[in-house]
DNA sequence: CGGCGCCTTAACCGATCGGTTAGCCCGCGA
DNA sequence: TCGCGGGCTAACCGATCGGTTAAGGCGCCG
């Protein structure tokens, strides 16, 4: 299974035909022919059939070709990406959980471009903390920011606090939760699925039962939900502070909560981490990047708007 | 440029060793080093070298790294869902834009897997509607729902009308906007950026310049922030209802609002679809999927959130 | 200084990749 | 029925890939 194959039949499938594939790739038609040959019998799979009109995929086909067309396209990148990094402008990947990245990523990042007067391009995406310690580790992401990574014993990585911050829990003001807590309905945003973040950790310290946890697509809607008498929410109280200032939510104080929790920034020691990761964790501690992370996120210009980094849509 | 090489490097950037990723690998030492080399003569860039304490990727290196490694698992998880093609349940891969995504996906293809006895697996992933045409015709997804796919006259794709519903304005009970709209600060989710998208056409059609536009990583949070008397928001009135019943924004007439717009199933033409997506298209016209639509989403149970997808994190 | 790890290069080799031309099969329309 | 366009296979060929062994450079430690 080579690049040029994945090529072909990528090519193939588009168009829907070997002829003009061979056309657009500028080769003859049995080369072609030969790569989906190839392909069909290291996989085992008739990938793609010809039919009545034009060419359909198989099971395994359209499987294949959702993977094959970003492994072609990446190849193309990685390409561009190398040979346009000389004197490209040093990066910075940022690597946070779904709180983080929903309320203050953007305006960090964007806070430490201005910071470093442009000479840097920073970008985040989402991970779950387990994720991030490989992450980190396979040089996939420069700097992680979110609850402890557990580093257990990792002498590659470092790790330092950055900011403290009080977890509460929140409901409609009119709404009474009565009996112990696990029998609330709570509702909670990605963060609340992963079990290394406050809230996830929360959840399991009440022993709520699943069924009484609904996930919503991000922090925001949780707490409208909640808002809206459906039932508790566990969140960063910097966060939650319009919403309780405007009377929508107030704090339910529980036998746990409230309780602290701390972000920190972990990274690769410091001699091997690079200068631009220095540079920004340095940043953090910095009063501006202090009062960005306590303040909920604004909204952005739509030129500096960018969505959630991701290559493509499936895997 | 081969995924041998590409897999050889990776290795050597986790581990920090051509020794070591040979002892992984299983082959000489020579083997690998000798692949580093030939990719680093094709990329130009020295891409990892040798120093005091272990090894440090070049800028080259550490763009190549991101991508490579990504290349290297979809190569392998290319084989295996291709091998594991058959037997297995078919695929629904729907595209949506980003409102439908936040409100309305997770609900919608879980009703479907319902519907048919989880003999199918839906997944669903956020594209803009100019993409949407391309990801169709190249199969890399199924059906694309949201605001009419400017398909014209592409004789392969067909799309139908699927659920009317109004586009509004709104804002904060208390606060007046005077003024023409295109003074007002608006407020909208990443929907808001899609030029094709009802709300990017609203904002052009008041003329609204960029810097009166705050972009928000979602759209409760542009909802919540108008709440707050930030400025006004452009939303699907029926996803609105539980913000207006709650007195928190009330709808704001304008020259051209409220609007009428119409979200479209857009598939291959009816011979070469899949039979999944023809059934899905079905589905769409039922009653329980109407009134999904309609009315905003809930929380999922952790059991069943499935966070958006995405391949991995860089590109 | 010598030995030892570790990386690299050189020389070599078989497999296969990517391409060609030639020829066959098949459905379709004149 | 014949031509024809499109796809597949066969036979062939050069390049290169992926692997080997052997040998050389280099830093480090005893």
């Amino acid at each position: 299974m080579t690049l040029t194959q994945l090529g072909a039949f990528v090519l193939v499938a588009r168009l829907g035909s070997v002829r003009a594939a061979a056309d657009v790739l500028g080769v003859s038609e049995p080369a072609v022919s030969k790569a989906i040959a190839s392909l069909r019998q290291h996989l085992g799979d008739q990938l793609i059939m010809k039919d009545a009109a034009g060419m359909t995929l198989t099971a395994g086909g359209s499987r294949l070709i959702a993977i094959a067309s970003q492994m072609v396209s990446l190849g193309a990148e990685a390409e561009a990406a190398v040979r346009a990094a000389n004197g490209a402008p040093a990066q910075l990947r940022l690597l946070v959980n779904s709180t983080i990245s929903e309320f203050i990523a953007t305006p960090l990042t964007e806070a430490f471009t201005r910071h470093r007067n442009s000479t840097v391009e920073a970008s985040s995406g989402v991970a779950t903390i387990a994720e991030m310690r490989a992450l980190l580790a396979d040089r996939l992401a420069d700097v992680a920011l979110g609850p402890a990574v557990p580093v257990d014993g990792d002498r590659n990585l470092i790790t330092e606090p950055v900011l403290r911050y009080l977890v509460v829990v929140a409901a409609a003001p009119q709404k009474r939760f009565t009996g112990p807590p696990r029998t609330w309905p709570w509702l909670v945003g990605p963060s609340g699925v992963d079990p290394y973040g406050d809230i996830g950790r929360l959840l399991r310290a009440f022993r709520v039962p699943d069924q009484r946890i609904s996930v919503f697509p991000n922090e925001t809607a949780a707490w409208v939900a909640a808002a809206d008498g459906h039932g508790v929410t566990p969140a960063v109280s910097t966060l939650l502070h319009s919403h309780v200032r405007r009377g929508e939510l107030h704090v339910v104080p529980t036998d746990v909560t409230p309780v602290q929790g701390t972000w920190y920034a972990t990274t690769l020691r410091t001699d091997r981490r690079t200068t631009t990761s220095t540079s920004f964790v340095n940043f953090l501690s910095t009063p501006s990047a202090m009062q960005l992370m306590c303040s909920p996120g604004a909204g952005v210009p739509p030129s500096r708007f960018r969505p959630p980094v991701y290559v493509t849509i499936w895997s």
